[in-house]
DNA sequence: CCCACATGAGACATGAACGTCTCATGTGGG
DNA sequence: CCCACATGAGACGTTCATGTCTCATGTGGG
């Protein structure tokens, strides 16, 4: 009888990865509930953003613990990291450009996972795995821009969906990690 | 007297790149027209975007034009793109969000522009430059998200303005590039 | 078994943006 | 100099999504 958050939550974020300018109407339709029910457990459209806001942040943070990014090597800890991200890439590429969109205060949770992967890339190059003339901020932005782009790509059939992780790593890796040059 | 199409334009496109979700009054504003004015150039929000697309298409062109991806190595004609591309990355970022959201059939320039991009990967991969397991379909696909994630960055002031070219190259040559491994 | 309660469907009001229209104005060209 | 014409300002009607409300329904728990 009661209606699912969890559940809610789970087929709006599929919608709206797809299609990000779906009705509140069709956000209900996709979760299988009345339009009312749906404001009934989200005040509005801003609210449900917000719980997604919160739950992608929410797997982000817990790819993040999973991924173990203070052991071992640092390009061994980015492998880990893009494999558990995979999973929720969808959401992570909405929301990001959801923040884009809109100047609203920003939430505080992308600092936390900001500064996380700006550790790990400058663990990497503090070990000297990592090239060091690019910042681990902008390795940072063009994580998240190929984590994008990977996913778009796979929703719209452009490239493979099993090649996901694959791809993200090895053209991220393959520029932050030093190799021989002339 | 008689209103400057192609500044009403470029107007647009900064307004837009920063801010997607600007009205059409606010546009018109910020290029110092009448909203009745802008609505007799440009018949409605629609016309106004495929006007920009155009725009944001030939500027693309003309620097794949500039940059002579047939001429030279791979990497140093890729080095040449990229920085023909930096001054209209922004109007790029925002054109091909607005294709991700908006399910409407696309411009046919961008299938041009696409194919000619992964034509010099393609060049690349055949003369023994570019490693051959990132197909130049996903190579395309990570430059526009990197050109995107680069000019978002900047423009948040996130990383310095005079790295874009040298980050965006830098990060996706390191990843396309062959270079010895183990 | 029965009632409380969450739900679904839909009506209704609101607000925002859009597109159209009118009219006064001022300038530029003939 | 004078008139045609593009412009600016704003009013107006329309559409669309949103948010609120009511009411009938059906189920699940006591």
């Amino acid at each position: 009888m009661a209606v699912n958050r969890e559940q809610v939550l789970r087929s709006a974020a599929a919608l709206l990865t797809r299609q990000p300018t779906a009705t509140m109407d069709e956000v209900a339709k996709a979760a299988g509930i009345g339009r009312a029910t749906l404001h009934r457990h989200f005040a509005g459209r801003e609210v449900l953003i917000e719980a997604l806001e919160e739950l992608g942040i929410q797997e982000l943070e817990a790819a993040i613990d999973g991924a173990r990014l203070d052991e071992g090597a640092a390009d061994e800890a980015l492998r880990r990291l893009v494999e558990r991200i995979e999973p929720a890439a969808g959401l992570i590429a909405f929301l990001v450009t959801e923040n884009q969109l809109f100047e609203g205060d920003v939430h505080e949770g992308w600092a936390r996972t900001d500064a996380r992967f700006a550790a790990l890339f400058r663990r990497g190059q503090e070990q000297g795995e990592f090239r060091i003339d690019l910042s681990p901020a902008w390795l940072t932005e063009a994580l998240y821009g190929l984590i994008g782009a990977a996913a778009w790509s796979v929703q719209d059939g452009r490239v493979a969906a099993k090649d996901f992780s694959y791809m993200v790593v090895e053209l991220l890796l393959g520029g932050a990690r030093r190799s021989v040059r002339s």
